[in-house]
DNA sequence: GCACCGCCTGCAAACGCTTACATTGGTGTC
DNA sequence: GACACCAATGTAAGCGTTTGCAGGCGGTGC
C-alpha cells in the first residue's frame, strides 16, 4: 500500500472521503450519505458536504465505492462485430443512453479471428466473473447452453439484443415483418418479378437471420398470388461487393427481375450501382429496397426499411437500466424493436418493359 | 453489506480468494503472490493454488483487487466520434491490443450534441478522477490549457492520437506528408490540373488537419513548377455526399481538371460518383487519390493513401502499455504513425484531352 | 557447532468507501 | 411531565484483495 505513491513520486493523492468529512465537520457516513443524495440528511448539512467536496475536488472513489456497495455502476456490452456502422450505431445508442444513467460502459469485442474461441472462453471464464460490471448488454450473440449456464449462476441481469436467447431478456427485430413490409411494398407498387437478395448464413450465423426474411419474402408473394422464382433468389455476404455482385449476376440473366429486396442496405446499394453499371435506371428499370437505415441511404436515395440501430442501443441500455433498478419486475420482458419503411427514389411502379 | 444478497436472494457468491486458501491450505497471501505469478513462491504451493482456484472457479474480484492495488486493469478510452468507419476501426484496434495485454477499455463518447459542453466537462469533473482506470487514450481529441492541467494533476499516463498534444505522448499522421505523397502521385502520372477537395475545417477542428493537407498540396505544386488555382480547391464536409456535390460543381466549371486530390477517401468516392454522374470516367477523364484508407476503397478502385486506422488503434495502446510498465522511460516519446500510398484504378496517366 | 543467509510463508494493515445499527435530541401526545 | 417516536448523525464492521514486514526453517561456510 502507499507503494505506487512512493515508487513513482508523484500521485497527488486525490482528496478522500475523509478529508472531506473532516472539512464539513461531519462524520465519512454523513458524507457518502449527502453526496449519494440520500433522504436522510438535513438541508443544512448536506449544503456544508456538498460545499466541501466542490471546494477540495472531491470525486468518490468508483473502485472503493464499488467494493463496498457491491455495485460499480459499470455495465459490460459484449459485441461480436465492430467494424461496421451498424454496430457502431448500436454502441453509439447504448452508451449514450447508460452514460445518462450514470453508467459506465466497458467494452468486450469478440472477434472473429483465429483465436475466436478462445477470446470467448475468457470472455466467460472470467471477464464475467471479474465484478468489473453489474449487468450485460449482448448483441447478435447466440449463446450455448454452456454459457447460459453460466450466466444464470453470476446472477447478474443480461439483455441480449438481436434474437431470441432463452431465459433472457431480449429485443428483437421482427425479421419477418420486416422482410414482408419490403416485400409488399414492391407488390404494392405492382411489381411482380420481385428478386430477393438474401444474406449467406455464414456471414449471420445468430439467429437464421437470412433464412426468416428470406421465408417471409416467399410467403408475401405467395400471398399475392405470385409464386417464388428460384432463380430470382441469390445470396451474398451482406456488404456493397457482395450486392454489386450478386446483382450483376442476377440481371444478366434472361428472365430480369423489375424489382430486387435486398436483406440489407449495403447490398442494396451495391445491386443500384450495378444496375446503373449495365445500363439500367433506377428505379424505372429497377425499383431496389433494402433494410437497415444506412447512412448512405439518403445519398443513393435508396429506399430501405430502417430498424433505427441507435435506438437499438439506447432501447438495450434503458431496458437493462430498469432491471438494474431495486423495483424491478424481475420477470423477462421480450421486446420488439422499432422498424419504418423509409420511401426514397429508389423504388416506383414497374414501367420500361411491356406489361402481361 | 452483505445486503444485497439478502435483498435479490440470490448472487451465488462467487469464491474468494479466502476460499480458494483454504482449500490449499495456505494464507490468502500465498494465493494471491502465487495467482499473480510473483516468483517466491515454491513451484509445489503454486500448483496446489492453481488447482484449488480451478476446482473453485476462482477469479479474483477486480473492484477488490482495484482498491488494494491502485491499480484497476482498465483503459480508458475518449472517442469524440463514433459513428464513422474510421472511428470504429481505431477503437477496434486498440480493444485487440489492450485485450492482449489484460487490460479492459471503457468508453467515453463525447459526441457532438448540445449537451456536447456538459458532457465534456463532466469528462473530466468525474470520469477520469473516478479512478476507474489507469490511464487514457485521447482520440482526435484537442484539448484546452485548463483541460491539461486537471490531467496533469492526475497523474495518469495519458497517449493522445491525431494531433500533437503538449506535454502528452502522442502519436500523429504527418498530414504534410500524407498530402504530398499524394499530390506528387499525381504530378508523377503527368498531371498538371489538380484539384483538391479539402475538408471543412468547421468539421474537422482539432488540430487543423485540413490546413495542414491543402498547404502541402499547394506545395507540392509549386514545387513541381505548378501555380495553385484557387478555382480548382473546394471544400467539403468529409462526406460521400459533401464529395459529391463539391466536384459535381468543379468539374461543371469551364476549366476541368485532370485529377482530383480529396483529403478523405469518402469525399473520394462522392467525386467519382460525381464524375460518373457527369459521363466522365475515371481514371481516363479524372484521375482521383483519397486518404485514409476506406473499406469501400477496393470496390471503388479507389487510389489512396492508407493511414492504417485499425494500426492507429493498437499503437496508442501498445505505446499505453509500455508508459504504464513499470520500467517505463518516463519521457513522451512522439511516435509517427504510418502510411502508405495504395495505388488502385482511379489514377492513370491523363489522356482523353489535349494536352498542351 | 554456530552464525548467517535465503527462500517461503504467514500476519495484519491498509485501500476508501457503504451501510446496519446505535445514539442523540427534539417533538408531539395524552 | 412522562413516554413514544422520528429525524439526523455517528460508530464501526465489513467489502476482497495486495503487500510490507517478520518469522521459521533448512542449508552453508568456517
Amino acid at each position: 500500500m502507499q507503494v505506487r505513491a512512493a515508487q513513482r513520486g508523484k500521485e497527488p493523492a486525490l482528496a478522500t472521503i475523509q478529508q472531506v468529512a473532516d472539512l464539513a465537520r461531519v462524520s465519512t457516513a454523513t458524507v457518502s450519505r449527502a453526496l449519494a443524495g440520500k433522504p436522510s440528511v438535513s438541508a443544512a448539512t448536506r449544503e456544508r458536504v456538498e460545499e466541501a467536496a466542490r471546494s477540495l475536488g472531491y470525486v468518490a472513489s468508483a473502485t472503493a465505492s464499488s467494493l463496498a456497495s457491491g455495485r460499480t455502476r459499470n455495465i459490460g456490452m459484449v459485441m461480436p462485430y465492430l467494424g461496421s456502422w451498424f454496430y457502431a450505431a448500436v454502441l453509439k445508442g447504448a452508451h449514450r443512453a447508460l452514460a445518462d444513467g450514470g453508467y459506465d460502459l466497458t467494452l468486450y469485442h469478440l472477434e472473429d479471428t483465429t483465436r475466436h474461441a478462445e477470446r470467448r472462453q475468457r470472455l466467460f471464464d472470467e471477464f464475467l466473473r471479474r465484478k468489473r460490471v453489474d449487468a450485460f448488454i449482448a448483441v447478435s450473440l447466440e449463446l450455448s447452453d454452456a454459457e447460459l449456464e453460466r450466466i444464470a449462476l453470476l446472477g447478474k441481469p443480461i439483455v441480449g439484443l438481436g434474437g431470441p436467447i432463452p431465459g433472457v431478456t431480449t429485443l428483437s427485430l421482427d425479421d419477418a415483418g420486416v422482410a414482408t413490409l419490403a416485400t409488399e411494398h414492391l407488390l404494392s407498387l405492382g411489381h411482380r418479378e420481385i428478386a430477393h437478395l438474401g444474406g449467406d448464413e455464414a456471414f449471420e450465423q445468430d439467429f437464421h437471420v437470412p433464412a426468416k426474411r428470406r421465408a417471409a419474402y416467399e410467403q408475401a408473394l405467395r400471398a399475392a398470388g405470385v409464386e417464388p422464382d428460384p432463380r430470382l433468389i441469390k445470396n451474398a455476404d451482406f456488404t456493397i461487393q457482395g450486392g454489386y455482385q450478386a446483382t450483376l449476376q442476377m440481371l444478366g440473366a434472361p428472365q430480369r427481375p423489375t424489382a430486387l429486396f435486398a436483406a440489407s442496405d449495403e447490398m442494396a446499394i451495391g445491386a443500384i450501382l450495378a444496375a446503373r453499371d449495365l445500363g439500367l435506371r433506377v428505379p424505372e428499370d429497377l425499383s431496389v429496397v433494402g433494410i437497415d437505415g444506412h447512412e448512405l441511404g439518403e445519398f443513393f436515395g435508396l429506399t430501405t426499411v430502417d430498424q433505427f440501430p441507435v435506438v437499438q442501443g439506447r432501447m438495450a441500455a434503458e431496458t437493462l437500466l430498469e432491471e438494474l433498478s431495486p423495483d424491478a419486475p424481475g420477470d423477462h420482458v421480450n421486446r420488439d424493436l422499432p422498424y419504418e419503411l423509409v420511401v426514397r427514389k429508389s423504388t416506383a411502379v414497374p414501367s420500361g418493359r411491356p406489361r402481361e
